[in-house]
DNA sequence: AATGAGCGC
């Protein structure tokens, strides 16, 4: 009797009033665990919370030094508790890996150009021969103005001026549409006054925030002699707006790119490319 | 959805 009641008596629950019973983590049959915890409030009361958790498990490659600094000793509340978070305590959150790289940019590119051919044929993706896009080289819209790469483009040895009469395919080119003389474009003697020419310039919409001037300008340049290209960009924050303006030389070249370009895709997006008006 | 900059002699 009395060494029930001693057995009792220890119990340390009973004898200290701010006692607290042991946490507990039970492991469930479905690979869930339930944690029971206790904790005392101010007023003396005696708080049992019970929580159905579900743990996973994360496999990674510690830095030697993080893996350190885990088994260092615990201090404050946590103090003389063994290594690793407290399950009862602590919740583990998505391990997110995060790579902090100024030259993320020039990396992504990198990444781009090198491992772009292996993950291509493992995704059993497209690469077009011709401009290297994503669609089969028959449907590239280079396909009858620029040579696979690594040939020549065919256009590369024609001479700067040609006969002006003579457009594309030999097709006759009336003396409005001509535009000769090596800087012949914006703001060149043929224009009227001071009057932009825009009878060869192509607006080009639905471009993403990520377009590149230069891009553009390789995308257009196969079709003719681009003497400008403008991208809209924010002021502010330098991003282009998702429009640009593409000027050529030559109308019949704003002409056929207008038609090859309408449509392609370029950065996840599919181009709309028409001739532009004056603005306002 | 959207039709362009900034120079100032």
């Amino acid at each position: 009797m009395a060494s029930t009641r001693r057995e009792w008596a220890e119990d340390d629950e009973f004898d200290d009033p701010n006692s607290l019973p042991q946490n507990e983590i039970i492991n469930n049959p479905d690979g869930t665990k339930t944690t029971i915890t206790y904790r005392l409030l101010e007023n003396g009361k005696k708080i049992k919370t019970t929580r159905k958790i579900k743990i996973s498990i994360i496999k990674e490659r510690v830095n030697p030094r993080v893996a350190e600094r885990r088994e260092w000793a615990k201090f404050g509340k946590e103090k003389g508790h063994g290594p690793g978070p407290d399950l009862t305590t602590t919740t583990i959150g998505e391990n997110i890996i995060f790579k902090p790289s100024p030259q993320w940019k020039a990396v992504e590119k990198e990444e781009e150009s090198t491992g772009s051919l292996k993950t291509q044929l493992k995704d059993k993706k497209v690469s077009c021969r011709i401009c290297q896009g994503d669609h089969f080289t028959a449907r590239c819209p280079f396909k009858d103005t620029l040579a696979p790469v690594g040939e020549a483009p065919p256009d590369e040895s024609r001479p700067d001026s040609p006969d002006p009469t003579v457009g594309v395919g030999g097709a006759y080119v009336p003396p409005h549409q001509r535009n000769k003389g090596k800087d012949a474009g914006p703001g060149s003697s043929f224009n009227s006054g001071r009057e932009r020419d825009d009878l060869a310039t192509l607006r080009v919409t639905n471009l993403s925030e990520f377009a590149e001037e230069n891009d553009l300008r390789d995308m257009f340049d196969r079709f003719g002699r681009v003497t400008r290209v403008f991208l809209a960009k924010d002021r502010e924050t330098g991003r282009a707006k998702g429009f640009a303006f593409v000027s050529y030389q030559d109308r019949m070249d704003a002409q056929r790119a207008c038609e090859k370009m309408d449509g392609f895709g370029y950065g996840h997006l599919i181009l709309k490319v028409e001739f532009a008006k004056r603005s306002q």
